[in-house]
DNA sequence: TCGCCTAGCACGTTTGAAATGG
DNA sequence: ACCATTTCAAACGTGCTAGGCG
């Protein structure tokens, strides 16, 4: 079971549209052509308006939301657990969608944990380039979306700014909010065009803080019970993990932490043998920046200060490259061993043929088309119908980056006052990396509007957009995404963002992630 | 001294190739 | 020869801990 009746409408989403802060129907202002040139579309589409999202799992999130969603980060990139799972109905079966997800800052503070609470201590650090996380599937039909569940447990969660593998970069001890964008590709299958439309929603309870090690042992425990690969470190039957003294509670020492400490201190020498036989081996990252040039922080123009609705003042630039052989780990000085010794799945491999594409990264295409959706009860890769695979299994690319200052807010579609973020260089278009024209591989892109306000009275939002055109001239705009006309297969792809305004509506309250989830003694900082 | 981060560890799960049998 | 099932090892994901670092 997905969810229970309650909860799936609540978290029923009807797609609208936003143009210039007017909320209209989303068909109104789909170009008639767009959804024409679509393969296989059939007649108008109602899709968006008819769309509708429901979270997978709500009830284990809203655990973890009353007790503060904690997310591990590492340099190696940890998974999201409880992942990011959705039910996605009312799609135009035939109609072509790219889904995808990304995460922005909640708001603008570091946060300690204190006395069992998070605490704000103090400002945020700069924000991290921000990147997309494009589900492997797309783009795919709403029939094979609507199928199963659409699952992001593969995206995965990094405090390396210089991470090559396309993982999601955030920093420590600061507030996130995933969000999940479902958008139209266009003829070209492609999105971020003129005639592309594209929803966001943002489930509320799904915000995390990130962390390098757990500081609230509830939600320790209670990835303990739900995580299966967690499964060693639950106790046996009856053991108690939290004891309560005086109404508090307190960790009850495990097994294995016992277990643990003994190694530690009889097997420690040991231990340190063992681990030095493979020295360096953290070091090759360390020197990938220095070898890329990768701008941490390229956000674009100080349109991200601008409190205007964001619709129009953000924008993301995707680039998609050919996939190649291993050779290209020669591009790579010393990261291989790195990559070997990580997951098969890599998002991105390595930066392509030009040193302009120094932060673009591809994913490995056998892994990366691995089952992502999920059936209520079991997978079935197998299962899904061929027909509506209409991309190879060699599409790879998975991942977008954006880069974003600092969300300006807004409340139900009132926006708020963003705040600058002045460690972020905010250059405009300059931002953009073209891959050269030479390489027929490489996908080009160009801005795109988006505009999401976060911030609702429910536990989720949504937002609904048209393509607002950049200009009338298609040819400048080219498709952030898309796949070569006239291409059976799929390279693989990559989309690297140069630049994205902070157009990401977020309150600075942090009140916009309890209201209507919260319990009493929430987590949750009550600044 | 403190708080945060990292590497290495053990454990359980997942995956996929190889082996086996019908 | 083909297909389905089973077996098994490697890879992966996880939380825990000591030690490093600023």
């Amino acid at each position: 079971m997905l969810q229970d009746k309650a909860s799936a409408v609540t978290d029923e989403w009807m797609g609208q549209v936003r143009t210039g802060g007017e909320t209209e129907l989303f068909q109104e202002q789909l170009d008639p052509s767009a959804a024409a040139g679509v393969p296989g579309s059939s007649g108008p589409d109602q899709s968006i308006e008819n769309m509708k999202v429901v979270l997978h799992e709500k009830e284990l999130w809203k655990k973890f939301h009353e007790a503060g969603t904690e997310m591990i980060i590492t340099k190696a990139g940890r998974r999201m657990f409880p992942s990011f799972k959705v039910k996605v109905t009312g799609m135009n079966p035939k109609t072509k969608y790219i889904l995808l997800t990304d995460i922005v800052p909640a708001d603008d503070h570091r946060y300690k944990f204190c006395e069992n609470k998070w605490l704000v201590a103090g400002k945020a650090e700069p924000a991290m380039p921000g990147r997309l996380y494009v589900h492997p599937d797309s783009p795919a039909t709403g029939a094979h979306w609507m199928r199963q569940l659409v699952s992001f447990q593969k995206l995965k969660l990094t405090n390396n700014h210089l991470d090559p593998f396309g993982h999601i970069i955030l920093n420590s001890m600061h507030k996130y909010q995933p969000r999940l964008h479902i958008v139209k590709a266009d003829e070209n299958n492609a999105f971020g065009s003129k005639n592309t439309a594209y929803c966001t929603r943002v489930f509320h309870e799904t915000a995390f803080i990130s962390v390098t090690s757990y500081q609230n042992h509830k939600i320790t425990q209670l990835k303990i019970e739900n995580n299966p690969f967690a499964k060693g470190f639950r106790g046996s039957e009856g053991d108690l993990r939290v004891s309560r003294i005086d109404g508090k509670e307190y960790p009850v020492i495990s097994k294995n932490t016992v277990r643990q400490r003994m190694i530690s201190s009889h097997g420690h020498l040991a231990a340190k043998l063992r681990g030095g036989a493979f020295p360096g081996h953290a070091q090759v990252l360390s020197s990938y920046q220095n070898e890329t040039g990768i701008p941490l922080s390229n956000s674009g123009s100080s349109d991200a200060l601008s409190p205007t609705f964001p619709q129009s003042k953000e924008s993301l630039m995707y680039h998609c490259f050919k996939h190649r052989d291993n050779t290209r780990y020669l591009e790579f000085d010393c990261k291989r061993p790195y990559l070997e010794s990580s997951s098969k799945e890599h998002y991105f491999r390595s930066p392509y043929e030009s040193p302009l594409l120094s932060h673009a990264y591809c994913t490995d295409a056998i892994t990366s088309r691995e089952a992502c959706m999920y059936n209520g009860m079991e997978t079935e890769s197998g299962a899904v119908d061929k027909d509506d695979l209409t991309h190879s299994p060699s599409l790879n690319c998975n991942m977008w980056a954006t880069v974003q200052s600092y969300p300006c807010y807004s409340v139900d579609g009132v926006p708020h006052q963003p705040f600058p973020n002045p460690a972020i260089p905010q250059p405009a278009s300059s931002m953009v990396s073209r891959p050269p024209q030479a390489d027929p591989w490489v996908y080009n892109s160009a801005p795109i509007q988006r505009g999401v306000p976060l911030l609702s009275p429910s536990s989720s939002s949504s937002s609904c957009s048209p393509a607002v055109p950049v200009s009338n001239d298609t040819s400048s705009n080219p498709p952030l995404y898309h796949k070569k006309p006239g291409s059976s297969v799929w390279p693989h792809r990559d989309f690297s963002a140069c630049s994205s305004q902070g157009a990401l509506s977020i309150p600075d309250s942090p009140y916009q992630y309890t209201a209507g989830l919260s319990s009493t003694g929430s987590p949750w900082p009550d600044s």
